[in-house]
DNA sequence: CCCATGTATTGACTCAGGTCAAACCCTTTA
DNA sequence: TAAAGGGTTTGACCTGAGTCAATACATGGG
C-alpha cells in the first residue's frame, strides 16, 4: 500500500489546536477532513516546492522544519523565513499561480498537501475556515512588517536577540522549553535571514556568551536571561 | 447631504481594471457594488488608520498617496510600504482585529471603505472575488518578500534603484510616464522604508545625477538611463 | 580509525553607510 | 518683504559590520 495513501485526517491530528483547524467547532472541524489530500515526506536538504513551480496547494508542516528563501540570478540569496510544525507554507504562489521562493526541509520532514481549490471551495461553506483563511494570510503579512523593521532598523545584536526570542516563543507554543532550543540551521542561514554576515552572527553569539545572556554549544542554545534580550530589542541605544 | 452618502459603485470605477473589480465578469461585477460602504477623504498628512484601531475595513484608494509605517515605544519608524491609486490597504487589520501598523495620507486623498465582514460575504458567493481577495493578500506576501531581499542584501545604489523602478513602473500600469515622476514622499522616509538614513539617500541620488543616470529636481525624479537601473538591481558586484 | 567535508570561531584589516554639523533652498505666514 | 521652518544637500569624520584568512571543531564515509 502507498504510504501517501494513509487516510489522514485533522479532526484527530494532535497538531489541530495549532494548525489550520485552529478555532473551529467540531461541527466544521468534520467538514476539514477532505481537505488534505494526502501527506508527503520531504527528507532534509530537498526542496517541497521551488520558484517557478506551478501552484496547487498549501501545505501544513505536521513535523520537521523548513525555510524560505529566494534566490536571484545573480547569486543573492535571501532566507525569507523559517518554519515549524503547525504552520502553513506555499501562500506566495497563490498570486501567479507559480512559487517565487523555494522551501526547503531543514531536516527530514512530513507536511499536509491542502490543494488550493479545495480550501477555496470548502471555504465557501464553512465561515470559520474562510475567516482563518484570511487571518493566516495576515498573520504572514505582518509577521513581514517586524521583519522589515528588523531589517531595517535594527543592530546586529538586537536582530540576533529578537531572532532567538521569537523562536523561543514558537517553540514554546508548541511545548517545548522556553529557554532551550536547538537550531536548525546554519549561522549563514540565520545571517541571510537576519541580513547579517555568518562571522557576524557567530561573533554576535559569542558576545552574548560573554554576556552571560545565552550559553551556546554548537547548535544547542539556551538562554539566560531572556530579560536582557528583551530590553536589547525594544530599547534601542538613543534610551 | 452628507457628502459621505453619495452612490458609490465598482462598476462605473474608472480604476476597475486595477482595483478591487479585476478580472470579474459583468455579472460578478454587479455584485459588488454593495461592497463599499461610503467613501471617505483623508487629509495629507492625517491617517486613515493606526497602530491599535479596530479593524473593520479594508480599503481601497481612490486617489492619493499612502505610507503605511510601524512604529515602536523606542522610537523606531519603519516605512512598510507606499501605495497609490488601486491599491487595497489593511490587511495587516484582519489577524488580532486590530490595525498593527500606521496608514498615513502623503496628499489629500480618497478611499473606498470596504467593511470586511461584507468582503467575506460576497466572497463566499463570488468565486471570482474570493480568488481576487486572496491574490491580493498573496501579492502583498510577495512584494514583502522582495523588500526583505532588498534589505537583506542589496547596497544603498542597488536599493534605490529597485525603489525607483519599482515606483515608476506602478506608475506607468496608471498611464503615467515611464521615466517621469514626482515623489510624494520625503528623503527620510524613503530611507526609512530602504534601511538607510536621509543623507545616504540623498547622497546617492547625487551619485545618480552625477552618472547621468537620472535627473532630480527635487522631488522631480527623470530616469534617463532605465537599463542602466536594472543592472544595477540585477547585477550586484560579485559579477 | 583517519580523512574529507561542511560548519563555526576568531583575528586583522577595510569600507559603506552612519553621525554630526553647516549651509542652502523652497514654501508659508506675518 | 522678511522671517521661520521644513526639507535637502554636502563635507568631515567615525564605526559597525563586511572581507579575507587561518584555525578549530564535528560528522559521516571508507
Amino acid at each position: 500500500m502507498n504510504p501517501q495513501a494513509i487516510k489522514v485526517a485533522c479532526s484527530n491530528c494532535n497538531l489541530r489546536e495549532l494548525c489550520m483547524p485552529m478555532g473551529l467547532s467540531d461541527h466544521d472541524l468534520n467538514r476539514l477532513d477532505d481537505l488534505v489530500a494526502v501527506r508527503r515526506k520531504v527528507k532534509r536538504g530537498t526542496t517541497l516546492f521551488t520558484n517557478g513551480d506551478r501552484f496547487t496547494s498549501l501545505y501544513a508542516i505536521r513535523t520537521g522544519f523548513f525555510k524560505t528563501c529566494l534566490a536571484t540570478e545573480d547569486g543573492r540569496d535571501q532566507v525569507t523565513g523559517f518554519q515549524m510544525a503547525g504552520e502553513i507554507i506555499g501562500l506566495d504562489g497563490i498570486v501567479n499561480d507559480q512559487h517565487s521562493c523555494d522551501a526547503v526541509a531543514l531536516e527530514d520532514a512530513e507536511v499536509c498537501v491542502m490543494p488550493f481549490d479545495r480550501i477555496e471551495e470548502i471555504s465557501r461553506e464553512v465561515t470559520a475556515l474562510q475567516t482563518h483563511v484570511h487571518k493566516i494570510m495576515s498573520r504572514e503579512i505582518v509577521r513581514e512588517h517586524g521583519v522589515m523593521l528588523l531589517l531595517g532598523s535594527m543592530r546586529a545584536e538586537e536582530r540576533l536577540a529578537a531572532f532567538l526570542l521569537n523562536l523561543v516563543q514558537r517553540l514554546h507554543a508548541r511545548g517545548f522549553s522556553q529557554s532551550e532550543l536547538v537550531l536548525r540551521m546554519t549561522r549563514e542561514e540565520i545571517g541571510s535571514y537576519l541580513g547579517l554576515k555568518l562571522e557576524t552572527v557567530s561573533r554576535t553569539f559569542s558576545k552574548f556568551v560573554e554576556d552571560g545572556t545565552v550559553e551556546v554549544k554548537q547548535r544547542h542554545v539556551r538562554i539566560l536571561d531572556t530579560v536582557g534580550l528583551q530590553r536589547l530589542v525594544n530599547h534601542n541605544q538613543c534610551h
